[in-house]
DNA sequence: CTACATGCAAAGGATTTGCACTCGC
DNA sequence: GCGAGTGCAAATCCTTTGCATGTAG
């Protein structure tokens, strides 16, 4: 699968006209490794200490947002400093949302049948087309509230 | 309800230790007339076009701060620059989240009470003492999708 | 009177942009 | 070779902080 979304990813940005660079690979393969959200700096940090070529952070942001207008990552609000960004769900739908501890700053994913079902099915009564959504609970973890 | 609130937050707050004081006076005011979530500089402005002694950008960012610790006021987060602030919901609990649109970037509510029970039900179960969630549904508004 | 509340201006820090250089096509 | 991709450094801009003054209690 991480291998796979790689691909994908080069090839949708192949297909609307982007050329290939050593930088947006990097970026992409670390991404398709990624169990939850990272931030820019935690990307560039990431890359610098497995590359002997690292990334420049101005480029981490720029493949970022490039990503995120294709759609190919998206962007995680968590309430603290940093944005973060992960891989978004590819067409096979697999999806999660995340779970903020507000005194450490782990951040966590979990999924929930019918919290997707309930986003459906109101989606459809609301005065948005909607295309995204984005839930995010903030609490201690178990590590904190003991 | 609005005036209700106002008094409920500056006594919550004097039972907190704090003083009382003419900017956070102006500040809640503001909030408990508002419909939904403003930015920093939009209370700001709305405090200069309404009041002879307007509130310092820095005031209403201290008092800002203030409030959310005092979970009197919940930051919300839309993916645009800046960050939004409302008031909480009182011991009554109404509660909203929000629509957001990328195109023109209005920002509504809503609420949902299906939803509200699915997150209830799954912050039994998750690994997070869970004090707060926030939703944001990200689209296109009527307007811009027409 | 004492200490918190506030204004003003300067600092901080994440993100963006300008420009020159490299490399894919 | 042309133009998109990238690195570096400087610029932006939201937000925070330092310091002096006002004011609640």
């Amino acid at each position: 699968m991480t291998a796979d979304w790689t691909e994908y990813a080069e090839a949708t940005l192949a297909a609307a006209g982007h050329r290939r660079g050593g930088a947006r690979r990097a970026v992409l393969e670390l991404l398709a490794e990624q169990r939850c959200a990272l931030t820019a700096v935690e990307i560039e940090d990431a890359l610098r200490a497995r590359s002997p070529r690292p990334v420049s952070r101005a480029s981490v942001y720029r493949i970022l947002d490039e990503l995120e207008r294709a759609r190919l990552v998206a962007r995680v609000e968590t309430g603290q400093t940093m944005v973060r960004y992960e891989r978004a769900h590819g067409p096979a739908g697999e999806h999660h949302h995340h779970l903020v501890c507000d005194s450490c700053g782990v951040v966590m994913p979990f999924s929930d049948a019918a919290l997707e079902r309930a986003i459906d099915e109101l989606s459809e009564r609301v005065p948005l087309a909607v295309s995204e959504h984005e839930i995010v609970l903030h609490g201690a973890c178990a590590a904190c509230s003991s």
